[in-house]
DNA sequence: GACTCCCGCT
């Protein structure tokens, strides 16, 4: 639609002006009113008006003018790739070379990198003149199709065109080269340029980082003659990647001493990625804390990955705050808090807040009804999953996946509702994963149904001999049943195949400092006053009436021997302590457990949020157990 | 007349 203020001016041409007198030598171009209309379009209509005035003039037949068109309808949020492509094919035999570099820059935006090759293609074939942009734009859709022979062409024709030294193109080669694999190609590139800039030392930064060299990335970072936020974002997301997430708050500390440059979103979402897998709230909070300060607005990304750090440190309150205080919702958002509520044990908000964006109008997608699935499944509604299931297809014509179908094998082995669970297993289009087998495995060792979680741990380990979690499993259930020969069978062939168990290990954040503890450890420095005070724990809580749950010793393949002092010095058992010895009275204690919580710890974390009177949060695997007065937020049923 | 490097996850 067209505003009322600029009808006037459209139908209405301004007239040009002309210089009355001609001089000697060419004149400059006259200002072109209807280019400079172009801008002022607010929608396409308004735009195809001016261009239908441009055509009524002949004025598209001149390049230049062409091109800025092709350049609006391209680019522009209020453009139209179709009318773009239609000024190219205006010019069937020999179109403007900008013309094409703005098509093929326009579907390298847009993902489409094939357009990008084909029209590079058809510029050889028309001998359309490439320039030093039709390079940078032609090597990017390479790397986004990972196409390094095609690439390999064009670095040749580069090289014939003498435009080797081009900073654009030269940064593009790197980057082709290092997202390929072919990192020394990429430092010969790199080396044979005579200063290189930020970008070049990025790049190749970039390429060291997915290959993993954390020794030529080192050196290369520490040589660099200035480093900016991508150089330092770079190291930042290396170390995420490589699961070493407080190695990457190290770094993210070092950039701030530097005071190279400052920070910008994407370091606040890496930063708030590394905290969220450790679970440590208090550097989550300081990064909200910065954002608040520095008026950073949340966008839609930056505020779901705040959420997503509140609800992975167990901490509702925050999430809601931020949900709450972004403007911009989109389903992320939506996602992320729903999400929240599940994993934390809030089951009934999570659907709540689920009703609240049907309400809002905004569409659900795959990851919503995931999480809505969950919600249900971990909180017991039987019911509801399946008609939130029914309704996923029905409603919304989202096909469940894998994924979907899982949730709902949990929802009913967790109820107890082997048969349902496996008609569903029969029944689906997909071939189940292992996730949908560790469900059901599970639910079995719970519901302690010994027939079924033997065949489900089977099927894990087929499914995935090198993932030790289906040995443990299975070896699970074989000691619950008394089925010791079974027990000895998994764990032989845990150490033919050399699996190993991976240890448990429970961290507490505590002043910006996160300490780790696996069972029976005795590294810490106060390691003294934590002994003693797992002591006390222990005569406290058997004072309480507490029993230690030797059966889940038995489960455990590797401390088999040692019961119940070995209960008594599992790791989240020690974090609890080292917590209770390190913060005031009263103060919440966090733990994150890199395992599923045992159920001995469960008891006893139970009965010691009662007797210290304190409020216990436990992330583990799967989810979060909020331990207060003497009960879970689990309701036991996990 | 314009362009290149960094994030997010079930």
């Amino acid at each position: 639609m067209l505003s009322a203020a600029s009808i006037p001016v459209l139908s209405a041409p301004v007239p040009v002006s002309i210089p009355a007198t001609s001089v000697a030598k060419p004149p400059p171009p006259p200002p072109n009113t209807n280019l400079s209309l172009l801008h002022l379009c607010t929608h396409l209509q308004e735009a195809t008006q001016v261009h239908a005035l441009m055509v009524k003039t002949s004025q598209t037949a001149d390049p230049y003018s062409a091109g800025r068109l092709a350049e609006f309808y391209a680019l522009s949020d209020r453009g139209s790739l179709e009318h773009a492509e239609k000024i190219l094919d205006s010019f069937p035999h020999h179109p403007p070379t900008f013309v094409c570099n703005t098509l093929m820059r326009a579907y390298s935006e847009r993902r489409n990198p094939l357009l990008s090759i084909n029209l590079y293609r058809r510029m050889l074939v028309d001998a359309v003149e490439a320039d030093r942009f039709t390079f940078t734009f032609t090597l990017k859709a390479c790397t986004q199709l990972c196409a390094l022979a095609i690439g390999m062409q064009i670095h040749a024709q580069v090289v014939k065109h003498g435009l080797e030294s081009n900073a654009h193109i030269r940064n593009k080669l790197i980057h082709l080269y290092a997202v390929s694999g072919r990192i020394r190609d990429a430092r010969k590139v790199f080396d044979g340029s005579t200063e290189p800039d930020v970008v070049a030392w990025n790049s190749m930064l970039q390429g060291y980082a997915d290959m993993d060299d954390g020794e030529n990335l080192h050196n290369l970072f520490d040589s660099m003659p200035a480093r900016d936020v991508v150089s330092w974002n770079t190291m930042i997301a290396y170390y995420i990647e490589a699961g070493e997430f407080e190695e990457a708050i190290l770094m993210f500390r070092l950039m701030q001493q530097s005071s190279e440059c400052g920070l910008n979103r994407v370091t606040l979402i890496s930063v708030l990625s590394a905290v969220t897998q450790l679970g440590a709230l208090g550097q989550g909070q300081w990064v909200h804390a910065y954002i608040k300060r520095h008026a950073i607005e949340l966008d839609e990304n930056l505020s779901s990955a705040l959420i997503n750090m509140y609800s992975k440190c167990g901490c509702i309150e925050g999430a809601i705050y931020s949900f709450e205080t972004t403007h911009r919702r989109s389903v992320d958002t939506w996602n992320a808090m729903i999400g929240c509520f599940t994993a934390n044990g809030c089951s009934l908000r999570a659907i709540d807040l689920f009703s609240k964006m049907e309400a809002s109008g905004l569409m659900p997608n795959k990851i919503t009804f995931t999480c809505v699935l969950n919600a249900c499944s971990h909180g017991g509604l039987v019911d509801r999953g399946i008609r939130y299931f029914e309704k996923m297809s029905n409603v919304y014509g989202i096909e469940p996946d894998v994924g979907h179908y899982g949730c709902m094998v949990d929802l009913f082995s967790r109820a107890g509702l082997f048969e349902k669970a496996e008609e569903i297993i029969q029944r689906m289009p997909i071939e189940p994963d292992k996730v949908m087998w560790k469900a059901v495995v599970g639910a079995c060792r719970v519901n302690k149904n010994y027939e079924l979680g033997e065949k489900a741990g089977l099927k894990l380990i087929e499914i995935d001999p090198d993932d030790n979690a289906g040995y443990v499993l299975l070896s699970n259930i074989y000691a619950m049943s008394n089925n010791w020969n079974g027990v000895y069978r998994v764990r032989k062939l845990m150490h033919d195949r050399g699996i190993k168990k991976v240890p448990g290990c429970s961290s507490i954040e505590l002043d910006g400092l996160v300490h780790e503890f696996i069972a029976g450890d005795a590294a810490h420095a106060r390691k003294k006053e934590i002994y003693k005070m797992l002591d006390e724990m222990a005569q406290k809580l058997k004072r309480a009436g507490y029993e230690p749950d030797t059966t889940q010793v038995l489960l455990d393949i590797e401390e088999a021997d040692v019961k119940e002092s070995s209960l008594a010095l599992h790791s989240e058992k020690l974090a609890v302590a080292y917590g209770l010895i390190s913060t005031s009275p009263g103060a919440t204690i966090r733990v994150v457990k890199n395992l599923r919580i045992c159920g001995d710890c469960h008891s006893a974390l139970k009965l010691l949020s009662q007797i210290y009177d304190r409020n216990i949060i436990v992330r583990d695997a799967n989810r979060f157990h909020h331990f207060n007065r003497g009960s879970c937020s689990c309701m036991d049923y996990w």
